[in-house]
DNA sequence: AATACTCCTTAACAAATGTTAAAACTCACG
DNA sequence: CGTGAGTTTTAACATTTGTTAAGGAGTATT
């Protein structure tokens, strides 16, 4: 686990086609912008479970989409600990921000192998002045990550163990719905005990009370990279006890 | 407490002559885009105590610069809890978002009598388009507002009630530094034990439990409005145990 | 099918945190 | 300077969550 970045250049696929367009950041992109972002088009690699695309304190010249995979962003803490800000699936957009001189402050780690587009940083720019309707867009997925981590600022800090758990898988399942997942049957879920407990604040053996708990209760059956819904219904209840 | 909003005018203050100016968000700024700003500002108004600036839901056409005073920005939760956001200190910008015709997700309340400025969404609008510094300006407060917000989620979510409380009054005293506080004597701090406590994801009980330790332990003192600290030695070792 | 590896589960116990209620304290106001 | 409202503290107890360690189940590889 947690080799340094490794990019492997892989065949190339253009923006139009991209298998993770319909879901994507840039899904509202008129086609001339994507012409152009895809000129702009650094590289597009590969990244292997475990390895980092960057590391908290690095200062990576370059914004990447996510066309494939799973990753983890998170924070280490001096504790020790590190809480999972967010699930990489996608069409995400990763690593994104204003100055990049700064230190970024956390890391992105890939737990499924990953499929990713680079962008560097002058690409970036250059876009931007070109285009300011993307402009436009960019500070749109920054407004709704923040408000995401509102969210779970809020829901982690206000709430017991089982209404957390309940929360994030329901939440996951959206997630995955929109790209496309089939919700009624088991979905591929990647995620162990221990990076869920640490996206939730909790501990991956308390985590383990509560999963069996739920599957014991019929509304969730969460384990070795699969997911299967129970009861629909039940699950969004308890989600809905939090917001 | 909590009564409607109730935006009283007040006497007209300069943005130039303003008594936030030095630590405001708005500090980098040119006379000239502060001429600007002032001259789109719709209204300078006073919030007494308990009154709200906007509540989580509503879609207020306006963003606010905390002139003078304290505010609280937080959540409610189903179960009747809340998570408090961010203590907004004079300064402060307030309420901005991207998409005015979105609800917005958190409420603001007043925790002591404040001054605030208005400016409408036409007016930033229009600043906006006359001063494309002002964009980069406003982007960069959003992601610094997105960073803060992911070292609370963090801390919140992975550390003990001890180290929380250290932590987060360890920030509190060093935004009132910048604003002009002197660290060395007790400061005016009306945040209640049940702010704090909301603020970090405990009880209100619990947090006078630690409150009480460490003022025995001769850390910091924090009551009745004043906060004092007694080893900021010991308050810093406490508090980067976290980061 | 045996092996090794990782992940998940269980259990017993310890520690941290929550709950409730009452008492003590502080401060503003009359 | 006494009163009362709001805040802080204390205490006893309940509950949740963490810790440690061991065993079980799943999965990939031989």
């Amino acid at each position: 686990m947690g080799q340094l970045k490794v990019l492997k250049t892989k065949e190339q696929v253009t923006c139009l086609e991209c298998s993770a367009r319909r879901y994507a950041w840039f899904k509202p992109c008129s086609k001339e912008t994507l012409a152009l972002h895809q000129e702009r088009r650094t590289s597009q690699s590969h990244l292997a479970v475990g390895e980092y695309l960057f590391m908290e304190g690095e200062k990576p010249r370059a914004v990447y989409t996510l066309q494939d995979g799973w990753v983890i962003c998170f924070k280490s803490l001096a504790n020790g600990q590190r809480q999972i800000l967010h699930i990489g699936l996608a069409g995400d957009f990763l690593g994104y921000r204003v100055n990049f001189d700064e230190p970024i402050d956390y890391s992105i780690m890939a737990i499924t192998d990953c499929t990713i587009c680079a962008f560097s940083e002058q690409s970036i720019d250059r876009l931007l002045q070109e285009d300011i309707q993307l402009t436009k867009r960019l500070f749109e997925i920054h407004s709704e990550a923040s408000k995401v981590c509102r969210t779970n600022l809020s829901y982690v800090g206000q709430s017991t163990a089982k209404l957390k758990v309940a929360f994030f898988l329901n939440k996951m399942l959206h997630r995955l719905k929109e790209r496309g997942a089939d919700i009624n049957n088991p979905v591929y879920f990647p995620l162990t005990r221990e990076e869920i407990a640490d996206a939730i604040g909790i501990t991956s053996v308390h985590l383990c009370r509560i999963s069996v708990e739920l599957r014991r209760s019929k509304i969730v059956d969460c384990r070795h990279n699969r997911l299967e819904i129970l009861d629909y219904k039940k699950l969004g209840t308890l989600a809905s006890a939090v917001f």
